[in-house]
RNA sequence: GGAGAAAUGGCAGAGUGGUCGAAUGCGGCGGUCUUGAAAACCGUUGAGGUGAAAGCCUCCGGGGGUUCGAAUCCCUCUUUCUCCGCCA
C-alpha cells in the first residue's frame, strides 16, 4: 500500500498517475487524509491521558511508601476516571486505524511515469519482438491435438480425477515438465539466484503482504478449515520471507528463485483462452524475486527482463515484450513487462511471463525495510517475474516444433529430457 | 492427538509488581594506542507514533484481564522444546 505521508505530500501526482490506471482516487485520497488527521488527534489525546496516568501512578507509589494512604486514595479517583477515558479513546483510535488501513488497501500502486494510458490488454505497447515465426505445414495442429496424438497430456483424465484445468502429464510429457523446471532453475542459479522450495499454502498475513489479499480473494483457493490459501504464485512465500525484516544495505540485491505448483481459480475465464494448456487451475512455474535498493530497482527490472529474454532465446521461441498499459497493470505493480511467445498452430501470442517492479508498495505492507549506516530504516523495493511459467511454453514448443517425424525437443532441454524427439 | 516446559533487544542471557526500554556478555559501529592490524581501554549501539525541537506515548511472542501501577500475576491463542501415541 501507499504511505500516508507520500499521499499527503504528493496528492496531485498520485491523483494524476492513478488516472492512468483508470482509478479515480479523489474521494479516497481525501478520506485517507481525513482519517489520518483523525488518527493523529486521537493518538495525541490518548498519549496525554496515558502521560497523566503514568505520572499519577508514580505519585501514588511514592505516597504509599510514605504511608500517606489517604492522599493516595484521593488521587486514585482521578486515575479511575482516566482509565475510562483511555479505554474510550483507544477504541475510537483502533476504529479509525482500521478504517484508514481499509482505505489504503483500496488504493492501487501508482504507475511508473513510463506506463502508457489504456483500458485493456489491447492498449499494451509492443516494445520489442524477436525470433522467427515458424511456417508450419498445412496439416499442423494445435497442441491439444498433439498431446492426444502422442499421449503426453491427458486433460480428460484430469477432469475425471479432479476437474477441468487439472491435467495429467504422462511419459515424455511428464519428463518435459521436469526438464523445463530444471532448465529454468539452473539458468536462474547461474544468474546468481538462490533457490528456495517453499510451502504451497500461505496464511492470511502473507496474502496481504504481497497484495493478493484483499484484492484477489476470489482468485485463490481458500482452505477455510485452516484459513490457508493455495499459492497462485511462489511470489507470495518467497517475498514474504522478508515480511517484518530490516535488511542491511549491503544485503542488496537479494535474488531468490523458486519452482512451485501454482493454483488459480480463474473464475470468469472461458472460450479459446482456456483450451488445452492455455489456462489451467494448477500449473508449474519458476519464479524469480528480487529485493533491491530503491535507487537501483529499475536497473534490476531490466536485468530480470534480460534474464527472461535469454531463456526464450535459448528455447528458440519467437517472443515479444509488451509494456503494460495502465488498464492492464496489476493492482500492486508500478511497471510491468509481459513476455509473449508465438504459438504457431493457434496463430496467437501467449503470455508466458510478467516482470514487475512493485517499488515500495508491497514493502510498505510487509514492513520490509533496510538500514544504511546512518539514519532511519526505509522501505525496500520488491520485484518479481516468471522465469518461466510452463504450460504455454510447452504449448508453443509442441506447436512450433511439430514435424512429420514427431516433435523436436530444443537442444538446451535434451540433456534434461534424455530424448530429442517426442 | 495427550502430558510437561518455555517465548525478553542482532545473538546469548538476567529480571524483585513501582525509578525497567530493560543488567551482563558477545557481536556491530566510533575512538585512543599502532606504520598497519590484533590485543587492551573508552564511548556508542532496537523499532514505531507525535512534535520544529525538547519532550511525551507505545512495544519484553499475539490478544484479553487483574491493579493506582504489569516484562513480572491471571485467562486465551500461536510458536518452540521434551516425553508419549499415531504416521508418509
Amino acid at each position: 500500500m501507499l504511505q500516508v505521508n507520500y499521499i499527503r505530500e504528493n496528492r496531485e501526482t498520485v491523483l494524476e498517475r492513478l488516472k492512468i490506471k483508470n482509478f479515480d482516487a479523489k474521494e479516497i485520497l481525501d478520506r485517507v487524509i481525513e482519517l489520518d488527521d483523525n488518527r493523529k488527534a486521537l493518538q495525541k489525546k490518548l498519549d496525554d491521558y496515558k502521560a497523566e496516568s503514568n505520572s499519577l501512578a508514580k505519585q501514588i507509589g511514592m505516597l504509599f511508601k510514605q504511608g500517606k494512604v489517604d492522599e493516595a486514595n484521593q488521587i486514585k479517583a482521578r486515575t479511575s476516571e482516566l482509565k475510562t477515558l483511555d479505554k474510550e479513546t483507544k477504541e475510537q483510535l483502533e476504529q479509525v486505524k482500521e478504517n484508514l488501513e481499509t482505505a489504503l488497501f483500496e488504493i492501487p500502486n501508482v504507475p511508473h511515469e513510463s506506463v502508457p494510458a489504456g483500458k485493456s490488454d489491447e492498449d499494451n505497447v509492443v516494445v520489442s519482438e524477436e525470433g522467427e515465426i515458424p511456417q508450419l505445414s498445412d496439416d499442423a495442429v494445435p497442441h491439444w491435438d498433439l498431446t492426444n496424438k502422442y499421449e503426453i497430456i491427458d486433460f480428460d483424465l484430469g477432469s475425471k480425477v479432479t476437474g477441468a484445468g487439472f491435467p495429467f502429464y504422462r511419459g515424455k510429457g511428464a519428463r518435459m515438465q521436469r526438464a523445463l523446471i530444471n532448465f529454468f532453475l539452473d539458468e536462474a542459479i547461474d544468474a546468481g539466484y538462490l533457490e528456495y522450495q517453499t510451502p504451497l499454502m500461505v496464511n492470511e498475513a502473507s496474502g496481504y503482504g504481497t497484495g493478493q489479499l484483499p484484492d484477489k480473494e476470489g482468485q485463490m483457493y481458500h482452505v477455510t478449515e485452516d484459513n490457508l490459501y493455495l499459492i497462485p504464485t511462489a511470489e507470495i512465500p518467497v517475498t514474504n520471507i522478508y515480511r517484518d525484516v530490516i535488511l542491511k544495505e549491503e544485503d542488496f540485491p537479494i535474488k531468490n528463485v523458486a519452482y512451485s505448483a501454482c493454483f488459480r481459480r480463474e473464475a470468469g475465464s472461458y472460450g479459446k483462452d482456456v483450451r488445452g494448456l492455455n489456462r489451467l487451475h494448477q500449473f508449474d512455474k519458476v519464479e524469480i524475486v528480487q529485493i533491491q535498493h530503491p535507487d537501483r530497482s529499475y536497473e534490476t527490472l531490466e536485468e530480470m527482463k534480460a534474464h527472461v529474454a535469454s531463456l526464450l532465446r535459448k528455447l528458440n521461441l519467437p517472443f515479444r515484450v509488451l509494456r503494460l498499459c495502465g488498464g492492464d497493470l496489476s493492482f500492486t505493480s508500478a511497471l510491468t513487462f509481459d513476455f509473449e511467445v508465438y504459438s504457431a498452430a493457434q496463430k496467437r501470442w501467449l503470455e508466458v511471463s510478467s516482470v514487475s517492479n512493485f517499488e515500495n508498495y508491497q514493502a510498505n505492507r510487509m514492513k520490509l525495510r533496510f538500514k544504511g549506516k546512518e539514519g532511519k530504516p526505509q522501505l525496500a523495493h520488491t520485484l518479481n517475474g516468471s522465469a518461466l511459467a510452463l504450460p504455454r511454453i510447452l504449448a508453443a514448443l509442441l506447436e512450433n516444433n511439430q514435424c512429420a517425424e514427431g516433435i523436436k525437443v530444443p537442444e538446451v532441454l535434451q540433456k534434461y529430457t534424455g530424448f530429442d524427439m517426442i
